[in-house]
RNA sequence: CGGGGCGUAGCUCAGCUUGGUAGAGCGCUUCGUUUGGGACGAAGAGGCCGCAGGUUCAAGUCCUGUCGCCCCGACCA
């Protein structure tokens, strides 16, 4: 973290390091400064403070109503699972084994049998499903759960990496193979949408390759977002389970046709993870820049006080209380700090929009609002408001702000993304991290292992093969897919 | 789990080489003046120097052990 110190220069004190060359000192120290987390007196853990929690609500709320939209209901399982459960499904054990904490005394006693802390919920939860699923009438069950869970990380960083972590995880059981499949892809376009229409980031959505397929799972599909640094970020997968999971926990029903059959199981997953890709996509030097839609706060008055004078404070909550009505999440920032500071501090907090009210802008009967994904002196970044005007004019602006911030990253993901054709170009960039390298791949997890050991990068998901013919960029075998290949967090 | 770094005031750190009264800046409190891009003055509060042993008349400083944190790799969402 770097030491607040006062730059005769521009007038500022910098609270945070500049963007590049250090991505990730700029982004701890943001995650911080801006008040999103503190570390928490245990290993890998963070305390995810008020304006943090404000956007996982703002991320739970859109996703939620999306995964009621498609059907889906809430539930809540158990935190602890059996160990006897637990190792029912090989791959999946032998997958998340490394990184499951066990809870082994109760009180004083030593327990007979060692409790695991869930890593994820596919045991607990498909036991259940054997319990409740009877018929082909009780399919599809569409379960979602809000959760915690707990995985024994050598090393973390905020959002990014923890030991515990908050996401949601969808389980859903069919009577069918296609119903299962259709379900995984549906999801992924969910999260798809919810990352580029709420979160503004930019996203390849695609298949993973086997090796980096979930430990279990028949196919797994994810979105990848391109960081500044030219690192891919996994930000949610979709899994489609097949018949693996219902097999192990003996998940069956009575078709129509009088047989029983074991079930098709998915299950799909966002973390706040996601929220470390929107703070990287779009931060500047300056701090956060929050997408409207995910910001606790939306809109900030700062209001300009002239000695005794209180009327810009006394109008600043006047006009709040009345976008409060209109169900806008605006504060009012009457504290005893100069103007200046309070600008740099809700700048650096990536608050979209700030409402300056002064002496003169309350003889104008207006208010200058200024949009925080532009640049200081850029065209339109300050527009002057009557005060009857701005409950209709914050909507706009707040949505032409979402948009500036996703046009913006993903003008960074396109002009960062290489079709490549050249193997030594390939391996090059791939080194280099010069992005997302989409090359005709031949699928084999030799040949990904091989470009893995000498560069780094490995593939983030693949889509159909776009040439017909092509032969593997990385290898020269004939190529089976289109894939994306990048150095990953 | 490998490689590197660091634990001293709320924060960022100096002090350790060469043992001898616990320091700075920022922040915090009070009062006053201020407020259109990180204000100014005055007065204050704040420390088991990560923890445990040891050496010494004396340890923040030297020795041993231990715990924790950060960064870079490998692994994961």
């Amino acid at each position: 973290m770097s030491e607040p110190s006062r730059n005769p220069d521009d007038g500022f004190v910098k609270e945070i390091p500049p963007k590049a060359p250090d991505l990730s000192a700029w982004y701890t120290a943001v995650c911080l400064k801006a008040e999103l987390v503190s570390y928490a007196p245990v290993r890998g853990c963070v305390v995810l403070r008020p304006y943090g929690f404000g956007l996982w609500e703002n991320l739970q709320k859109h996703l939620d109503e999306r995964f009621k939209a498609t059907g889906h209901e809430n539930a809540y399982f158990p935190l602890l699972i059996p160990e006897s459960l637990l190792t029912k499904e090989a791959e999946h054990v032998e997958g998340f084994a490394p990184e499951v904490a066990w809870v082994t005394e109760g009180g004083q006693e030593k327990l007979e049998e060692r409790l695991a802390i869930r890593p994820t919920s596919e045991v607990i939860i498909g036991v259940m499903y054997a319990k409740w699923i009877q018929s082909y009438r009780d399919l599809p069950v569409l379960i979602n759960q809000w959760a915690n869970v707990l995985r024994w990380e050598k090393a973390t960083r905020p959002f990014l990496r923890t030991m515990e972590f908050l996401w949601q995880e969808g389980h859903t059981a069919h009577a069918s193979a296609k119903e299962a499949r259709e379900e995984t892809e549906q999801m992924l376009a969910v999260y798809k949408d919810f990352a580029e229409n709420v979160a503004a980031v930019p996203v390849y959505a695609g298949v993973k390759s086997a090796s980096e397929r979930f430990p279990g799972a028949v196919e797994t599909y994810s979105i990848e977002a391109l960081m500044p640094d030219g690192k891919a970020l996994q930000s949610a997968t979709s899994h489609d389970l097949g018949q693996n999971f219902s097999k192990a926990y003996d998940i069956t029903f009575v078709d129509a046709d009088q047989q029983i059959k074991h079930v098709y199981t998915t299950s799909w997953g966002m973390s706040w993870r996601m929220l470390g890709a929107m703070i990287m996509a779009h931060g500047d030097d300056r701090g956060l820049r929050i997408p409207p839609k995910m910001a606790p706060i939306e809109a900030v008055f700062v209001p300009i006080v002239r000695g005794e004078n209180r009327g810009a404070a006394d109008k600043a909550h006047e006009l709040a209380k009345s976008l409060r009505a209109q169900g806008y999440r605006v504060r009012v920032d009457d504290r005893d700090q100069t103007p200046g500071w309070k600008y740099a501090e809700w700048e650096m907090r990536g608050v979209p929009l700030r409402i300056e009210i002064g002496p003169r802008d309350l003889e104008s009967g207006s208010a200058m609002v200024v949009r925080r994904d532009k640049q200081k002196g850029e065209d339109g970044a300050k527009v002057s408001v009557p005060f009857d005007e701005l409950g209709a004019r914050l909507r706009e602006l707040l949505d032409q702000v979402h948009i500036s911030l996703f046009e913006q990253a993903k003008a960074f993901l396109e002009s960062h993304t290489f079709a490549v054709s050249d193997r030594d170009e390939f391996f090059e960039k791939c080194r280099s991290r010069a992005g997302m390298i989409d090359i005709p791949w031949c699928g084999r997890a030799e040949c990904e292992a091989s470009v893995k050991a000498q560069t780094g990068a490995t593939t983030r998901n693949t889509r159909p093969l776009q040439k017909a013919g092509a032969a593997c960029v990385a290898c020269g075998e004939p190529a089976k897919v289109n894939a994306y290949f990048a150095q990953s967090y």
